[in-house]
DNA sequence: AGCACGCCGACT
DNA sequence: GTCGGCGTGCTC
C-alpha cells in the first residue's frame, strides 16, 4: 500500500441558516452524495444520520458536507435526522473517503459497510423486566413466596426469568403482577458489556515480551498514530505481549479493536482474552445474528464495548474513541478480499489508525515482506521475540529430495518419512502429515483417451473427493457423481487418480500404518467447526497418533505431544511466476513446521520437495529466515514489485466471452501514456472461466511514486464498455495472475 | 441497490 | 389486440 499522506479535507463547510441543506451520502454505488434540505432546528454537521427519501423509498445516511448545488433547488427533497443515535464519528467519515478513493470505490458502497448493521439504527427494544412491588397479595401459596424470595434482591427480572429461577408457571408471576406484589420497569435491551479489567490475571512475561510490551504500552500512551511490528516466532507469546498495550490502552480509557484472519480463530481467542482481562470482548464477524451484531454496533458506537474483536469489516464499526487497532497474523492472506470494496485490511487498519490517531501493532510470526521492507526502512518500529516461550526449542527441518528419495509411483509417502513415522510411532509420540490439498485427487483423468475431467463453469480441474465420491469443482462448487463411463471415450471405468489430496495421503498412510490410530482434519471432511475443534482435542487427549490435514491443522493450535511434521508436496504453492508464491510458501510451511515440538521435546520436520535448492526451501532447512526476506526483498526490487512498485489489476468479466475479450481490447487500447506505469493485458485471468463468468484482466505496473489511482481513474473515465461487463478495479492485488 | 420505463414474443 | 421478458437508466 502506498504510504501516502493524508488527503487534506477538500469539502467546503457546511451551510447553517434558515434553509440548511447539504450533501447527503447513501450507502448505494451513486457517483457521490446528494443534496437534501434539512429542517430547520438542527445543528447539520458531518456524519449526522438521516432518513433520506430516494425514489420510492427511504433509506438511511449520512450528512457528508456541503450542497453541491447541481441540483435545482425545487427538486431537492428533505431528510430527517435520526433521533436517538449519535452522528457517524468524524474519523469513520473521513476512513470511508479514503477508502472509496483509494480502492476506487463509490464512497455510497463504503458508507454501506459501516452501516452493515440496519437494525441498529431502529429505536432500542426496551424489555420489560419486574421488580418488587409495595403490595403483598392477600393469599401466599408456596410458589408465590418462592417467587417474592427470588425477586427480593432488586434484580429486575422478565416474566420468564422469574418463573424459571423459582420454578413456577409464568402464570404465578402473573398472578403477582395483577395485584401489584411485582411491578414493570424497563431493562436495557442487552446486558451491558462488562468492562475488561486490565489488572485481572496479569500474567509473567519474559525479558524480551517485558522489553515489547512497554514500548508498546508507550505508544498507546503517546495517543499518536504509530505502527509497530511485532515479530515473534511461533510460541513466542506474542499474544500476551500485546495484551498489556490492550490494558494500557483501557487504563487511557479508549478503546481497542483486535483483529483477526478468520472467524475460526476467534473462539480460543475470546477464552484467551476471557482469562487476562477476566471477561470476553465484544465480537464482530459475519457469522453474528442480528440482534448480536446490533449489540455489538451499538456497544461501538456509545463507547460500551471497550475491545471488539472481530474479523476485516469490524474496522467499519462507529468506534467512539479509538485508542487501539492490533493486526494479528498481519501476513494472512484472508485480509485482501472483496466485500463491497476490494481492501487489505492490514492496510486499511494502518490507514484507520493514522486519522484516528492512534497506534497500530501487526503481529505475525512471518510478516508479510511489505511489513518486513516498513520496519527495516524504521518507518514501523520491529519488536522481536526471537525465542520461544519456556524450554521449547525449535525444531529441526530436514528436506527430502523427492527427485531421489521416492517411493513407488502412486505414494507420496518417501521411505525417509516413513523411517521417520515408524519412529514417532514406536516412541509413542505424535505426528502431523501436512498437504494443502482437500479431496482424494486433483484430477481425474481417463486411461484409454487421456481426457481430462474439468469444471463446466470454471477452467478448473475437478477434484476428486472419493469419501464423498463425488468430482467437486473447488473454486464454484460444481459437483457430480463420478461417471461410470469416460464422456469423451465411453470406456467404463476407465479412469485414474492423478496427485495427491490429503484423503489419498490419508489412505497410504492407513495402508503402511494399519495399526496406528488417524484422523483426516480438511474443511470439507470436518462439518463446521465444532468437528474441527473435536478433532483437534482428541489430538491433545493423544487418542489419535497421527493427523492428517490441510492447512486448517497449520494454525495456532498447541500440541504438547507432537514431534514429527511431514510436509507432503512443500512445491504446491509453486513458483510459477506469481508475485506472492514463495512469500506464502515460506509462511505456510514455517508455520505447520512450527507445530512440532512444543513442549520439552524436541521436533522434526520433514519437508519433500522437488526443488531442494530452491532457496525457500534452503530458508526453511536452515531455519534461517531472514535470509528468506533478504532475497526476496531483492527479487521485488530488482522486478519493481510490491512494495517497490505499485500495481493495481483491472477485471473484465461478462456471462458473454466475446464481450469480455471486446472490452479488455477495448480498455488496453484506450490506456493512457504516462511517465513511469506500464500496462500489461488483457489476458484471460487465472481462472479464466469462474462460475460461468469469462475473466479478462489487465495489470498496471506503475513506479512507487505514481499516483496509481489518478491513472486508473483517468482510464476508466474515457472508457465505455458493453452493458453485460462488469469492470472490477483491484488496487494493490495480491497476485499477478 | 431498487425500481420504473420501454420495446419485442405467446396468450385470453 | 394485451401480459410480461429483463435491458437501460435514474434516484438529490
Amino acid at each position: 500500500m502506498k504510504d501516502a499522506a493524508l488527503k487534506p479535507a477538500s469539502r467546503p463547510e457546511l451551510t447553517f441558516g434558515p434553509n440548511p441543506r447539504a450533501g447527503v451520502l447513501l450507502p448505494y454505488p451513486l457517483p457521490g452524495p446528494y443534496d437534501y434540505k434539512l429542517p430547520k432546528d438542527v445543528e447539520v454537521a458531518r456524519g449526522l444520520l438521516v432518513v433520506a427519501p430516494l425514489g420510492p423509498r427511504e433509506t438511511l445516511g449520512a450528512v457528508w458536507g456541503a450542497a453541491e448545488g447541481t441540483v435545482g433547488d425545487n427538486r431537492l427533497k428533505h431528510a430527517i435526522p435520526l433521533e436517538g443515535h449519535p452522528r457517524l464519528p468524524g474519523d469513520l467519515c473521513d476512513f470511508i473517503d479514503w477508502v472509496a478513493d483509494y480502492t476506487l470505490t463509490p464512497p455510497g458502497l463504503v458508507l454501506a459497510m459501516a452501516l452493515r448493521s440496519r437494525q441498529a439504527f431502529e429505536p432500542p427494544q426496551l424489555r420489560t423486566a419486574y421488580v418488587l412491588g409495595e403490595a403483598r397479595p392477600k393469599k401466599i401459596t408456596p410458589a408465590r413466596a418462592r417467587v417474592l424470595e427470588i425477586a427480593n434482591d432488586g434484580l429486575a427480572r422478565s416474566v420468564s426469568a422469574l418463573a424459571e429461577d423459582a420454578n413456577v408457571t409464568p402464570a404465578v408471576v402473573r398472578g403477582l403482577i395483577e395485584v401489584g406484589a411485582l411491578v414493570p420497569t424497563a431493562l436495557p435491551e442487552f446486558a451491558p458489556f462488562i468492562a475488561p479489567d486490565p489488572d485481572h490475571a496479569r500474567t509473567a512475561l519474559s525479558l524480551e515480551q517485558e522489553a515489547a510490551s512497554r514500548s508498546l504500552k508507550a505508544a498507546v500512551a503517546a495517543r499518536r498514530f504509530s505502527v509497530a511490528l511485532l515479530d515473534g516466532v511461533t510460541g513466542s507469546g506474542k499474544t500476551e505481549t500485546y495484551f498489556e498495550a490492550v490494558a494500557e490502552t483501557l487504563k487511557q480509557d479508549k478503546q481497542v479493536l483486535i483483529l483477526l484472519p478468520e472467524i475460526a480463530l476467534t473462539v480460543q481467542f475470546l477464552e484467551r482474552f476471557a482469562q487476562r482481562f477476566g471477561t470476553r470482548p465484544a465480537e464482530w464477524h459475519s457469522d453474528l445474528s442480528q440482534r448480536e451484531r446490533r449489540r455489538t454496533y451499538r456497544a461501538a458506537m456509545n463507547g460500551e464495548a471497550r475491545v471488539i474483536v472481530g474479523a476485516r469489516s469490524a474496522l467499519f464499526l462507529p468506534f467512539q474513541e479509538l485508542g487501539l487497532i492490533v493486526v494479528d497474523e498481519e501476513h494472512e492472506q484472508a485480509y485482501k478480499q472483496e466485500d463491497g470494496a476490494i481492501y487489505h485490511a492490514r492496510d486499511m487498519a494502518v490507514v484507520r489508525a493514522r486519522i484516528a490517531k492512534c497506534p497500530v501493532v501487526l503481529a505475525s510470526a512471518t510478516p508479510s515482506l511489505e511489513t518486513f521492507v516498513n520496519a527495516g526502512a524504521g518507518r514501523y518500529a520491529h519488536l522481536k521475540l526471537p525465542r520461544r516461550h519456556g524450554s521449547a526449542t525449535l525444531p529441526e527441518v530436514r528436506l527430502v529430495n523427492l527427485l531421489e528419495d521416492r517411493g513407488e509411483t502412486g505414494t507420496f509417502l518417501s521411505p525417509p518419512l516413513r523411517q521417520a513415522l515408524t519412529a514417532s510411532l514406536a516412541a509413542g509420540e505424535q505426528a502431523m502429515l501436512f498437504l494443502n490439498r482437500r479431496g482424494y485427487a486433483p484430477l481425474t483423468l481417463c486411461e484409454t483417451c487421456g481426457h481430462k475431467m474439468t469444471c463446466p463453469n470454471c477452467a478448473a480441474w475437478l477434484v476428486e473427493h472419493r469419501y464423498r465420491r463425488r468430482l467437486v469443482c473447488h473454486h464454484c462448487g460444481h459437483g457430480t457423481e463420478t461417471p461410470p463411463a469416460c464422456p469423451q471415450c465411453d470406456t467404463p471405468s476407465s479412469f485414474i487418480a492423478c496427485g495427491p489430496g490429503v484423503e489419498r495421503v490419508a489412505e497410504e498412510f492407513a495402508r503402511v500404518f494399519p495399526e496406528a490410530r488417524m484422523a483426516i482434519a480438511s474443511s470439507d471432511m470436518l462439518q463446521g467447526p465444532g468437528e474441527t475443534q473435536a478433532a483437534i482435542r482428541s489430538m491433545i487427549k493423544r487418542e489419535i497418533d497421527v493427523l492428517v490435514g490441510t492447512q486448517i491443522v497449520a494454525k495456532g493450535h498447541h500440541f504438547p505431544q507432537l514431534t514429527l511434521v511431514g510436509v507432503i508436496d512443500a512445491d504446491l504453492g509453486g513458483s510459477d511466476g506469481d508475485l506472492r508464491a514463495r512469500e506464502r510458501t515460506f509462511q505456510l510451511l514455517h508455520q505447520v513446521a512450527g507445530r512440532a515440538g512444543r513442549a520439552d521435546k524436541p521436533g522434526l520436520v520433514l519437508i519433500q520437495t522437488r526443488n531442494p535448492n530452491d532457496a525457500v526451501m534452503q530458508a526453511l532447512a536452515r531455519g534461517d529466515r531472514d535470509a528468506f526476506y533478504a532475497q526476496e526483498r531483492q527479487y521485488r526490487e530488482r522486478s519493481q514489485s510490491p512494495p517497490f512498485g505499485r500495481l493495481a489489476a483491472i477485471i473484465v468479466s461478462s456471462h458473454d466471452g466475446e464481450a469480455a475479450r471486446e472490452a479488455g481490447r477495448l480498455l488496453a487500447k484506450a490506456a493512457p501514456q504516462a511517465r513511469g506505469v506500464k500496462v500489461w493485458g488483457p489476458t484471460p485471468a487465472f481462472y479464466s472461466l469462474l462460475r460461468g463468468q469469462t475473466r479478462e484482466r489487465l495489470l498496471v505496473q506503475a513506479e512507487r511514486g505514481v499516483d496509481i489511482q489518478a491513472y486508473l481513474r483517468a482510464w476508466l473515465r474515457q472508457v465505455k464498455v458493453a452493458n453485460a461487463v462488469r469492470l472490477t478495479v483491484d488496487v494493490d492485488p495480491m497476485s499477478f495472475a
